[in-house]
RNA sequence: GGGAGCUUAGCUCAGUCGGUUAGAGCGCUUGCCUCACAUGCAAGAGGUCGUAGGUUCGAGUCCUAUAGCUCCCACCA
């Protein structure tokens, strides 16, 4: 074994054999119950960010822990097309290029996509290779393959003949510079620095005047009303009267509606059905006419006269200027608001009537939280399950069209002769009623239309299949909080819908990565980490361990190039401490433990029941899903136990004369490690196996595929207390030898006296104490030693040091001082305790007990000291 | 405007059912290249657990109020 961790020499190697031996394949197998985890599939616009590292680290712990427990494990993996992301960067890219999709047309730049899912696709699937994730990749599905395709015209058809979907034209948020309608959960609110625009509309034939506030000026050639609060009584009189809108004099009337505020602003509100969802509302309830003013492209078209062909943002400008000119404009004032943006290409939405496609909420979202509420789907941590349903029950139509090319083709064909209109699973040529022929309709699905059905789609439904049958519902979906209302909701409501079945049972929330100083992590803000070059120079465990570690579901995580540092350098640990066993594994046989309890010594004993209790925390917390904890705890147990205790005494038999004990040991130490490396093994899986496959006894083909471990009842819990109090006594000597400046390889005698019962311990204990105790020698006696020595009241028993020439008197003097003062604090702490006559009654007695044995140690100890003092000062 | 989360050592975070002297890693100080590991070993300093009340024999933990930070949702023009 090379002194160093260097993943770079196992790691690839080890992934290659994994492929080899098929361990990934997921298979239906009535043997075994089904534990099945479908990836989110990574968008194919880029590469992997540090946040598909961590996604993917948790779910490969999840799957490969199951999977040791005996699950058939199936870990689903896959690609999105990503319909308006990718389409906004491959028109970028075009753009960089000196062409652009117009030039390209429709079939040219879809080819063009096409090509770029090839290149992403594949590389993306590279890099969670090279993470190590588990994945049965004959399955991997992209969401524009022919049978995903298929699976998104089933549902679009089904729906359809349901009546759940239908085209109309509806006020829509659309992206003027992606030329396309966006769904609610698109549009992304900010905070905009803005102004309230104060506006006289002068009442046809008298002199009044109704003000208006705006924060919109350039919309309100698109005004068809002005609505007033009914009760507001300062505008009773002019309901019903007509008002002339500035500018180009068309005639509007006053309304009343209970959506307006008679305390905000003026009280009066300008109503604008096709620019502005609250005045659509309006609108349709007075059955007001609708004036575009704006269109698709953002700019303002013949409705808006002499404005037209402006920007939307030039117009208000240009429209301010002219009510100030003409007398209209009261008064402008400072304003913050929020306005909506593209989540794509942070372009400023505008809401506007055109006719899309979209899907009838009201009968999918009942059962979506029905299935929640009554537990059937589990979310963890269970806050997540609130903003869940608030999405739930606040969500309108969604909208599913796009003005898009890179998506899925809506199949709704138009027949140029008779006018019909007819959905299609099959691509059609002719109208099935006349013959006439057809075309399909221009638009694209949602992207998250397609990514509604990967649960089951994944599984190739609607095929009937025995996968289908086996691995559906699935296990568990993780993914980060961001997507819970474009994702997660919408796969609970369509697995409910088209497969009458959930689509998982529990619902794993984890946070977002972000740098040192808790940003976001992300290319824009030029703070990414990019997962390759972490494992390149740390490996791919270390990365995975770094994302995992110290943090709890649930909650943000923050990488820094130290912690994965750290994170090397346990790795180097747990290798070292395998190089350690396996160099000193000459002349071993392999025994059986269980038959070997009577040779196995005092630390023996406490390391097996030490692991023991490590494994059960370890499996409840993973059984949790409690991963990032369950890596701590594995950390402690390796580094704080079997390295810092076991190993330093098992070099006591190991280097000893004694064969039998050797042989004890050895076969102690093989055991704790590999079955250590298997508890670790979901988390670290490529340092595991590459030590796991060298160890002499390997139980199993392969890591992966071996048990995990069990965790054993109470085995050795006396040699653990034991063992517990030998380390708190070695610790007190070790602290003392420092503080009396005792030189590192100096090493006096020790005596010590034990306390009363624990005679046979301190004999037993006595090599550990020996060696770790830094001492020439260990010798058991009945009274105090004679001559000068220093006195520590330890968990054994009083341990006297010899003072000769490592001690001077003056400093003992002080840390007798000291530890006097100590006691004293703590025995008034405990008598003070336990004087109170309420926790005398009403604490439980185990309790008590605790309490009063504490104080009768402090007493002795305190006598101890008293009595070294004098001692001292005598002398 | 509504909701959620966070606040514990210089930094990053654990802390289970309310019950030992509140823990870890990094950083810092001191001493060590001790035959697995200096990517290491040993010892140590460092905390009135955001603030104020309350419940309790006992509160980092439960309740109320409050401050600061973060996020989500929402139609006040």
């Amino acid at each position: 074994m090379e002194k160093n961790y260097d993943p770079k020499q196992f790691e690839e190697r080890i992934y290659a054999r994994w492929l080899d031996k098929g361990y990934f394949t997921a298979c239906p197998n009535t043997d075994k119950k089904p534990f099945t985890i479908m990836m989110p599939p990574p968008n194919i616009t880029g590469q992997l960010h540090i946040g598909h590292a961590l996604d993917g680290a948790i779910q490969d712990a999840v799957i490969r822990y199951k999977r040791m427990r005996g699950y058939e494990a199936l870990f689903m993996p896959g690609t999105d097309h990503a319909s308006i992301a990718t389409e906004v960067k491959i028109s970028a890219k075009l753009v960089q290029e000196g062409t652009s999709k117009e030039k390209l047309g429709r079939e040219g730049f879809l080819a063009r996509a096409h090509l770029w899912n090839k290149q992403y696709g594949g590389q993306i699937a590279l890099q969670q290779r090279r993470l190590g994730l588990s994945c049965d990749w004959r399955r991997s599905a992209f969401t524009m393959d022919k049978q995903r395709s298929g699976a998104v015209r089933e549902v679009f058809v089904n729906l359809y003949d349901k009546g759940l979907i239908y085209r109309g034209d509806r006020l829509v948020n659309m992206c003027p510079s992606c030329r396309t309608a966006l769904s609610d959960a698109e549009v992304e609110f900010e905070d905009a620095d803005s102004r309230l625009w104060y506006v006289k509309y002068p009442v046809e034939e008298c002199d009044e005047y109704i003000t208006v506030a705006t924060t919109r000026p350039e919309t309100m050639l698109g005004d068809t009303a002005v609505a007033v609060n009914p009760k507001d009584k300062r505008y009773k009189n002019l309901v019903g009267k007509t008002l002339t809108l500035p500018l180009n004099g068309r005639k509007i009337p006053v309304i009343a509606d209970d959506y307006v505020l008679a305390d905000f602003g003026t009280g009066a509100v300008k109503i604008t059905p096709a620019h502005d969802f609250n005045d659509f509302e309006v609108g349709k309830r007075h059955n007001l006419p609708s004036v575009t003013v704006i269109d698709d492209d953002g700019n303002m078209n013949n409705n808006a006269g002499e404005f037209e062909g402006l920007t939307a943002a030039y117009a208000r400008l240009a429209i301010v200027e002219e009510l100030q000119k003409q007398g209209f404009l009261l008064k402008t004032e400072e304003y913050k608001n929020k306005v909506g943006h593209c989540y794509r290409c942070r372009c400023v939405v505008e809401p506007l009537i055109s006719k899309q496609w979209f899907v009838r909420m009201d009968s999918l979202v009942a059962p979506a939280v029905t299935a929640v509420k009554k537990g059937k789907i589990r979310f963890l941590p269970v806050r997540f399950k609130n903003n869940y349903l608030r999405w739930m029950e606040n969500t309108r139509d969604w909208c599913v069209s796009r003005q898009l090319w890179w998506g899925h083709r809506i199949p709704v064909y138009y027949c140029a002769r008779c006018g019909k209109e007819t959905v299609s699973k099959t691509d059609l040529t002719k109208c099935p009623v006349c013959g006439g022929a057809v075309t399909q309709d221009e638009d694209v699905l949602d992207t998250w239309f397609s990514s509604a059905l990967w649960p089951f789609a994944t599984l190739n439904w609607p095929t009937n299949s025995p996968d289908l049958d086996f691995f559906y519902p699935t296990s568990v979906l993780a993914t980060a909080y961001d997507i819970i209302g474009f994702w997660v909701s919408r796969m609970i409501f369509s697995g409910l819908e088209h497969t009458g079945k959930i689509p998982f049972s529990e619902v794993l929330i984890h946070g977002i990565v972000r740098d040192r100083d808790g940003k976001k992590m992300s290319k824009s803000s030029g703070n990414g980490v990019d997962p390759l070059d972490v494992i390149d120079i740390y490996g791919a465990d270390v990365l995975r361990i770094s994302l995992i570690s110290g943090v709890s579901m649930g909650g943000d995580m923050k990488y820094s190039e130290e912690k994965a540092e750290g994170y090397r350098n346990f790795m180097n640990k747990l290798w070292n401490a395998s190089r350690f066993v396996l160099l000193n594994s000459e002349g071993l046989t392999l025994i059986d433990l269980k038959k070997a309890c009577a040779y196995l010594g005092l630390a023996e004993k406490w390391i097996l029941g030490r692991f023991s209790i490590t494994a059960g925390i370890v499996r409840k917390l993973m059984d949790k899903y409690e991963i990032g904890l369950a890596a701590s705890v594995i950390y402690e147990f390796l580094w704080n136990e079997f390295c810092d205790w076991y190993i330093e005494e098992s070099k006591i038999s190991l280097y000893g004369s004694d064969q039998k004990k050797r042989n004890v040991t050895l076969n102690v130490l093989l055991y704790v490690l590999r079955e250590t490396l298997k508890l670790a093994h979901p988390i670290i899986p490529f340092i595991t196996a590459e030590i796991f496959d060298q160890l002499p006894n390997k139980d199993a083909e392969d890591i992966m595929v071996s048990p995990y471990p069990s965790a054993g009842r109470g085995a050795f819990k006396t040699a653990v207390k034991d063992m517990g109090e030998v380390i708190a006594a070695i610790k007190e000597i070790r602290a003392l030898r420092h503080e009396m400046n005792v030189p590192a390889g100096k090493r006096p005698a020790l005596f010590i006296r034990p306390r009363d019962g624990a005679e046979k311990l301190v004999k037993d204990s006595l090599k550990y104490v020996q060696k770790l105790g830094f001492a020439s020698d260990v010798t058991v006696i009945k009274d105090k030693p004679d001559g000068k020595t220093v006195v520590l009241a330890t968990a054994l028993g009083e341990v006297y040091i010899p003072m000769g020439e490592l001690v001077d008197a003056a400093a003992e003097l002080f840390r007798l001082d000291r530890e006097l003062e100590q006691i004293a604090e703590e025995i008034a702490r405990a008598e003070g305790k336990l004087r109170n006559e309420g926790f005398v009654s009403k604490a439980p007695p185990a309790l008590i007990a605790q309490e009063r044995e504490k104080l009768n140690k402090f007493i002795a100890q305190r006598e101890l000291v008293v009595k070294a003092l004098e001692r001292l000062k005598n002398v």
